[in-house]
DNA sequence: CTTAGTTCGTTTACCGTCCCAACTAAAGAC
DNA sequence: GTCTTTAGTTGGGACGGTAAACGAACTAAG
């Protein structure tokens, strides 16, 4: 392949292109077409991307051999000759996604097309300032994954760990406040565990990979522009922007929890006062609505399930104290969505985490508060609505990020 | 040159490549390494670009065709056969930028090296609520600066005009609260009043391009990262991130100055309360800082001008007064950044228009304020700076933008 | 002055990729 | 059985990047 990335880009520095880059680039546009369009035919392919017939057998050959697409029969019952059907060929390869939170560790594993191969989950007692003992823990879900996978006869392409913080571009996490870390460089440690293993490991913000699983499996599947609001220990916002995540300079964009919105608010677990997650975390959403949780007890992230399970009972009963307590929170959630809407303009913010069981209740107080704050006509046309992916979303999120990059060009070799 | 854009894209849709997108990508490659570096050798391109010498020939021999690019002598006194070095040939093109704002308009032309070529500024009564008399005006500076330039032989190879309010994809100007605007679709108009011109004609939101030239010209050059704050009638900010201009869904990203801080906060001109522009706009500027200022009397944007001056002339005397008034403006300011700064986490923010002048005395306290409330230690590495550009940031952009896509690979044609 | 060494830029041959047009292949239509 | 229609392949041509060899133009040193 090329000198560097094997995609052109327009980006800054000098990023010369050759032939490698044009095959690699038009091997990637056949691959998302028939991400997207499959089952088609190679006439199908040309004549949707303006790709030469022929460019196209060329294209299809290659892909065939590295055993990315796979021929599947004929169309029948139409005039003129019989189009040979062709499909992403799922079964050689996998894309692993992990998550590793204050109470559990996740595995997604999906195949080429995005189907689920595995989804473990395994309750994990947080080790609070032992990263070595969580990593250690994660590394052996990932070995456990990737061994189940060969042994089903799959290479695995990629493996990517979801970790709720902030993560930087070389895969130390800076900050994780719920898991108690402070630069733990969780790539390199587990790059380590595993043996130092041929395929690429990223570690990324949980937010940031739930945004991506949202975008290719979710409800919200090819959107351009596009938030997530991860709504566990805390508030993280994942974005997309122009089909891109937004990472920022260091890689901490999306502290969405920590928003400053009142000095003189309540405590937050920062630190700070005010905070939005302060407002509208797990936390404030249960002391709210549950009276009978006091005030003073910490609450520990196991403790979350249970009581938002109570609160969508009673709200579903119309208990009138849980209903008004949603109805704020879903305004303060608003509040905090309507800053980022007129930031970002995103087409859709999407509820995750716990906020996606209490979306019926939250979603109306959010879109009304977003509407009466949003400097744009319409919301500037941002729409709030539940995910459609479970808890998963972020170790999901992990595996598409590996999928994402087989997307951009990235193809594995052909042996 | 190939079927769509001409540079290769890692974007959604599928975007076939071809030999021409390689060629385009590769002049282009040279010719930002020329603008940046020049000047310097074939050699000194194809060592540094990676590219092979006979394509860097051969690429060097296009450029000097299309006449964007010149030789200019010979290294001496070195070892070896003396170089031929090459510079970018500002004199037969032309960008324009056009910047229409509450009171006045602005035009500006650079050459392809980016060298000012003119700078009008015209006095505008601004005809609120009057697009066709302001289009007008506009259409008569646009004549006369490509007239202008043309007269020197020059061909304009874009221009770009940019406005203060919300602009769609398609030149449409949604809202333009300064300028009495709603639903005014710039572009057609401008188009028809000069005659369908040749070149490519955009409209753009202030604040993005102003952050354009920023990137270019200013002192945060190459910076991939940024966002530059108006300070004007409005705050707008125009975001850069991870090199790309931030826009949003419908392109209404950057809405700074209504951010929603407060909800008991005071009143701000577009019918809410607690916006960040109430705090920090202008107009609170200068109510805080002037107490002569009626409250009652609605100040006109041609008296800014004077009193800005005013208070700088009364920080520069250290008037107790005036600087307690800019220590909390600036504080407020830091409150807006830090959200800013917590979801974009951008390298460097710049203020620009009338907080250019006001810096000085706003960064400390926006910076302090930026640094409690952020999330990231260290404040995600953001600093505060003011802009190195004047008053015609926003329409030196204008002309930054047209360079922007000769350097991404739109080359203008050999003759 | 001559020779060696260095660097620049071009020339030449080659290769890979895409495009076009012509071709073969395989079905239904009449 | 022939014609029409659509699918996919083949061969030729063009283009552009690569590599290595070459000539050009200079300095350094004997």
């Amino acid at each position: 392949m090329g000198r560097g990335s094997s995609v052109l880009t327009r980006e800054n520095g000098p990023q010369p292109a050759d032939f490698a880059d044009v095959r690699a680039t038009n091997l990637a546009v056949v691959l998302r077409h028939l991400r997207t369009h499959a089952p088609c035919s190679r006439a199908d392919i040309a004549a949707t991307t303006g790709l030469n017939k022929a460019t196209v057998s060329s294209l299809v050959t290659d892909l065939i051999d590295r055993r990315l697409v796979r021929e599947v029969g004929m169309t029948e019952n139409r005039i003129g000759r019989p189009a040979v059907m062709l499909v992403l060929d799922g079964s050689p390869y996998a894309a692993v996604g992990l998550e590793i939170n204050t109470d559990y560790l996740t595995a997604v594993a999906l195949d080429l097309a995005g189907e689920r191969l595995l989804s473990w989950r395994r309750a994990f007692t947080g080790t609070a300032g032992q990263p070595g003992q969580a990593i250690a823990a994660l590394a052996a879900l990932a070995r456990r994954t990737v061994s189940k996978l060969s042994h089903d006869g799959r290479r695995v392409l990629g493996l990517t760990v979801a970790v709720p913080g902030l993560v930087d571009a070389d895969g130390v996490v800076e900050l994780a406040a719920g898991l108690g870390w402070q630069r733990v460089d969780v790539r390199k440690s587990l790059l380590a565990a595993l043996g130092e293993p041929g395929y690429p490991l990223l570690v990324e913000n949980d937010a940031n990979l739930a945004v991506l699983a949202e975008q290719r499996l979710g409800d919200q599947s090819g959107a351009g522009d596009l938030v997530y609001l991860t709504g566990g220990a805390s508030i993280g916002a994942g974005i997309i922007s122009d089909f891109r995540l937004l990472r920022g300079a260091r890689g901490f964009a999306g502290e969405f929890g920590h928003l400053p919105l009142d000095p003189a608010g309540p405590a937050c677990g920062c630190g700070r006062r005010g905070c939005l997650e302060a407002y509208a975390g797990v936390g404030a959403v249960i002391r709210r609505a549950l009276p009978d949780v006091g005030i003073e007890t910490a609450l520990s992230p196991s403790e979350f399930g249970p009581h938002m399970d109570e609160i969508q009972r009673l709200a579903k009963s119309d208990d009138p104290h849980v209903l008004a307590a949603l109805t704020e929170t879903g305004g303060h959630l608003g509040h905090g969505i309507a800053i980022l809407a007129n930031l970002i303009n995103p087409a859709c913010v999407v509820l995750g985490g716990y906020f996606t069981e209490l979306a019926p209740w939250l979603i109306p107080a959010a879109s009304s508060e977003l509407a009466a704050r949003s400097a744009a006509a319409d919301s500037g046309g941002t729409i709030i609505v539940a995910s459609a992916l479970d808890s998963s979303a972020a170790a999901a999120g992990g595996a598409t990020r590996v999928l994402d990059a087989i997307d951009a060009g990235l193809l594995p070799t052909p042996r």
